[in-house]
DNA sequence: TATGAATGAGTGTTCATTCAT
DNA sequence: TATGAATGAACACTCATTCAT
């Protein structure tokens, strides 16, 4: 990813306060402050983040990043503008989930791809889930992404012919909400279980709860 | 609840620094601070919460505040010895989860409590879940509460004859994932369901993902 | 001491705002907080004493401190009386300290009873000596005492003969800063050496520096 | 000297918290913090001392301060390695001080020397001999520059067979206390005496009670 | 394009003093 | 006479943001 310099012209997200033409230096350093962001969000949450971290890690100087950004909000909605993109590629990649075992492997797939877009965007999720935006626009991201993956879910689970879920609005957010604090409890370590256990575990119970399996 | 200041001497959480004798003018003060507390932090969350915020909606001084808890942490504090105390009280009342309709009563008593004590104690447990105590000894209280009532659903989960969770250990971990963050959810009002719909959409998912309900 | 209670109608100091008269509990009261002073004052230095570990120490309620004392300073004021009486008489008693052997043992027995004095009101003089104090007429009182010492010994210095030193002014500040700190050190067990010593070592010293000591 | 910030690397003291290079306006602007600390510390004392106060009087901000120097003790504690290099120097220049007219000069240089140090570092060498550090490692420099001095007196006061003291510790340590408080007495002008007179008389004194002068 | 330096509003905490009972 | 409770001004310290080079 972090390509949001590119994307920048269009969100006016990430976008240097008067140049809007990068050069390669440049793009040099706005590929490290975005990582250095991931990093040390993921490290402290965003809200602990001091931008003296983030200047740190990406090894460059406190009056560079504001020549990249307005503030550190702005960091933020750059990598939420990634991130949300990420998750409306993995909402499209949602194949039907029918209530046998192809079904079951096509959420395991689904699963572990959302895990391993959760290890690089945690944080920016994390942000989003536990209210840290001070921002509407920012936080319309996430809820866009998260109510497209959900909505899709939700359909997925209809054509499974669930229909015992007495909400299909309380059912989707039940499972989302699994899935994002059990995808930051493994990425964070917090629980120390390894992916494959975890895949195993997470389709079996969801493939049960949530879509209706048969077996 | 608000007792906190009974439970001083055993806990010394939420005890004036040198230990006073408080009569009924400070017993009262106290415990508005303790539900000002819970109220401003679910309201920003803990780290987000100033001491300011707390002490104008308990209508008192930024004195008053220091007069009762040593810092911020320390409210924090004596509000989480309280919230384990309800959350371990809360484990012992999980009783058997059969995988028939029984069960699912069982289960569907135990998540209406659980709701319950997030609607009050929610701000204890999110500061908790997300990791926003920089202090051992909280996050244990916090971290124990919970292995209790995880340690117990899991053994209803094998009990119930759930075996095909390929790992307990993941099943509860998702499990907790999901009833806190779903809570947190519907307690914080992100997610507009009314409660009875939220418990029987709850009930049903879980006793299918988790207990091996049989229908 | 401690019978500033008895000569408050005179001087003002330590007075309780209100109320002249004292019964036997008030004046046991104010004798403990007058004592507690002390105490505290001497571990902690008058600045960075509390009015509270002065409560604390006197077993008494910070109310009642004020119902004796109009402020921190008063209390410290209270002390400084007592303590400038004291001196005053010890000023007094300071015999002809001449060069032979008498007047080196009228020298070591006027030391010994400062050194008492500083065992007991050394806060007080500390506080004088270090321009803690905010408030002239303190001030006033502990340069008032000093002087009355000082000229005395100038004196003795004079009728020694002890003609050497340049400047009697500058003598008689050296000599009275010395005693001063030399006593604090003894006295807060900086140095650890017995009394005994001490008086040997600075009687033989003074007398020869000051007072022209043959033998 | 105010050459803190070279010595930074050696001793860590007065050094931002993140070891920063510092270019010329950031040395020129620690210079002025230092360099403000002397002025305030004399004054009004280390302890009254506020962080306000330095700041002003150095001509730069509140933050600015702490971008130097982790806290006020910190800037106590670069002031304090400067002033205990210069006593540590002072110390190695005191020469034999015999019992005649020679070793008057001897000493009357070296206390002349030491009241320059004074004029400078007063208000350091007064926190160390008030007791007013919190901090052990500053003290320990303090009590290391002063034992430094004193054991180098006491062997001049050994060769120039000064035996009568009856203990050399005694001696050494009502020496210092002089040489301390007096020069505090003249150096904050509470006493007003040239400077000329000062050494005159101090060294005639000293030299006769401590080095077993003979005219 | 890069950087070290400077800023000041915001926040936590202490403590002398006053108040109500 | 005694006391626990309350107060708020004063102070230490942090950190996002701006500035000058």
């Amino acid at each position: 990813m972090g390509e949001s310099y590119k994307s920048a012209n269009d969100e006016t997200a990430g976008t240097p306060a008067r140049q809007r033409e990068l050069r390669a230096q440049g793009r040099e350093t706005m590929s490290r402050l975005l990582e250095a962001g991931l990093c040390v969000f993921a490290e402290r949450g965003y809200h602990a983040s001091r931008v003296d971290d983030v200047v740190r890690e990406a090894r460059t100087s406190h009056g560079t990043f504001y020549l990249y950004f307005t503030n550190k909000e702005d960091l933020l909605r750059a990598l939420a503008v990634d991130c949300a993109q990420e998750l409306a590629k993995l909402a499209d990649t949602i194949g039907p989930i029918t209530s046998d075992a192809a079904g079951r492997a096509e959420l395991r797939s689904f699963l572990g791809r959302f895990l391993e877009t959760y290890r690089r965007y945690g944080p920016v999720i994390r942000a989003w889930m536990e209210d840290q935006v001070g921002e509407r626009e920012i936080d319309r991201l996430g809820v866009k992404a998260f109510t497209a993956i959900g909505d899709r879910l939700g359909r997925r689970m209809r054509e499974a012919g669930s229909a015992l879920a007495v909400s299909d609005e309380a059912a989707v957010g039940a499972l989302m909400a699994m899935l994002e604090r059990f995808s930051y409890a493994v990425a964070s370590r917090r629980v120390v279980i390894d992916d494959e256990t975890v895949l195993d575990t997470l389709s079996t119970i969801v493939h049960r709860g949530f879509f209706n399996a048969r077996f």
